[in-house]
DNA sequence: GTGGGTAGTCAAAAAAAATTGACCTATTGT
DNA sequence: ACAATAGGTCAATTTTTTTTGACTACCCAC
């Protein structure tokens, strides 16, 4: 699920707070615009997250994790925990 | 560290009995000699198997699981769980 | 009406990963 | 002696993934 290059760090930035597209084009040094692109298009088809358009002024989208994501949490903690 | 078309599949395997090259090369349907020699060593220097020459006759390599390797183990049943 | 920010898409190129086929050594079986 | 099995390596090719650059469209401020 969180295969290729930007998937993970996308992931782990989302259980931080919602994303925005811009932000984390920022935010990921080394990345792209088409890349981010694909990688949330990924996320969002295989469930991991939602992506929200925000009717307020300013007018923009948010990509948050669901409930499915969100269960992946806890794996990963488990998963920091033996490092 | 399980990056790639074949290490999951191979740790799982691992997780099962200790591998031989020719026999996982039978298991794994539609993979090649070079892909497993790259995946193996790949995964021996993440320390997550070793390679162990069984100097018995017959003579053969082994690759078992690390304890960095069975480490993990518990975190793919978490994840299980959730499915 | 120009510049900046948001949120992208598209096609092409480049880079990385995977596959193929040839080859190699050593041991065992008939 | 000959073939088969085990456990690979190497170079070339193909496929997949990632990157680059150009381009859209909308909104806001000056």
């Amino acid at each position: 699920m969180l295969s290729g290059k930007w998937k993970a760090e996308i992931f782990r930035l989302a259980t931080e707070s919602p994303l925005r597209f811009n932000n984390l084009l920022r935010q990921i040094q080394g990345s792209n615009k088409q890349s981010l692109a694909t990688a949330l298009k990924e996320l969002e088809e295989e469930g991991l997250l939602e992506k929200i358009t925000i009717k307020l002024k300013p007018l923009h989208i948010e990509y948050n994790l669901t409930e499915k994501g969100k269960a992946l949490i806890p794996v990963f903690q488990q998963l920091e925990g033996l490092a």
